[in-house]
DNA sequence: GTATGTGCAAATGATTTGCGTGCTT
DNA sequence: AAGCACGCAAATCATTTGCACATAC
């Protein structure tokens, strides 16, 4: 048995080696948003016989193969995630905890699509995120807060 | 005369220097979103004795009054422009020519406000970026997004 | 067997920083 | 005068790449 993504890497015809079927289950494994640097480690530990090198030229393969979607959230480094696996969704970052939350609204993209096509634009692409903190989190003592 | 952000520096009680009013200068004279580069060499015309530490360094400063904004379009380096200096408001890269197309939406903004407040948080930073090419521009483009 | 993938280390490119000097307050 | 600010070059950090070797098909 393989992995989603093993099974599209095959579906597309690329040639399977250890490392990517290996990197492969590391992220069909995962349900959070890996670094590079956590992709390998992860994938370090299915097989120790992996660089980092192969990691950035096979998460950028699969990036261009649309297996993976990539996200910048702002720490400077590249997280990444399974394409298409889920709904369309967008991220909110948790600024106390790091902690990222997935959210989807049809609205949304309704809106997005009418504001592109009032400017005159088809979207292609796409980058939406929000960050927060959470309600109730002892931030705003009493209603001290200036919203 | 001084610009908007020099006044801003002085507002906030800022040691004024050659280098800092010049960069000032540059900043509020751009309409666009230039990199640190573009900024380096617009100051350079101004005054050539500036480095581009300095224009790093200075950015920065200014960033982190909230003078400037800080973007990323997704090219890999910082982009910036004056801030609350006009609406609120977000970008749509063409991705054709690269040119960036700001526009607003108040029914955006409830919308974001209200899904943050449905997932239990308070918005206190956001990222939207559209990534678009003209409707009727012919051809499609290249990249095969899926978006 | 041949094209392609991999490991390692060196190269990049954007941005930051240590240090000695210069300028603002 | 004293403390930041500056210029320069070296240092970081994430990511990419050249090269010699290994491997999938």
């Amino acid at each position: 048995m393989h992995t989603r993504i093993e099974q599209l890497c095959l579906d597309k015809g690329m040639k399977m080696t250890e490392q990517r079927r290996v990197i492969a289950r590391a992220l069909s494994e995962s349900t959070d948003h890996p670094d590079v640097e956590q992709v390998y480690q992860r994938a370090s530990e299915l097989d120790p016989r992996i660089s980092i090198a192969t990691v950035y030229r096979t998460v950028r393969l699969f990036e261009e193969a649309n297996i993976l979607e990539r996200h910048d959230f702002g720490d400077g480094r590249a997280r990444y995630e399974e394409a298409g696996h889920r709904d369309h969704h967008h991220h909110l970052i948790n600024l106390r905890s790091g902690e990222v939350v997935e959210f989807e609204s049809e609205e949304l993209e309704a809106l997005k699509r009418k504001i592109a096509v009032e400017l005159g634009y088809k979207i292609v692409g796409e980058r939406l995120e929000l960050y927060g903190i959470p309600i109730d989190d002892g931030d705003e003592p009493k209603g001290a807060g200036q919203n």
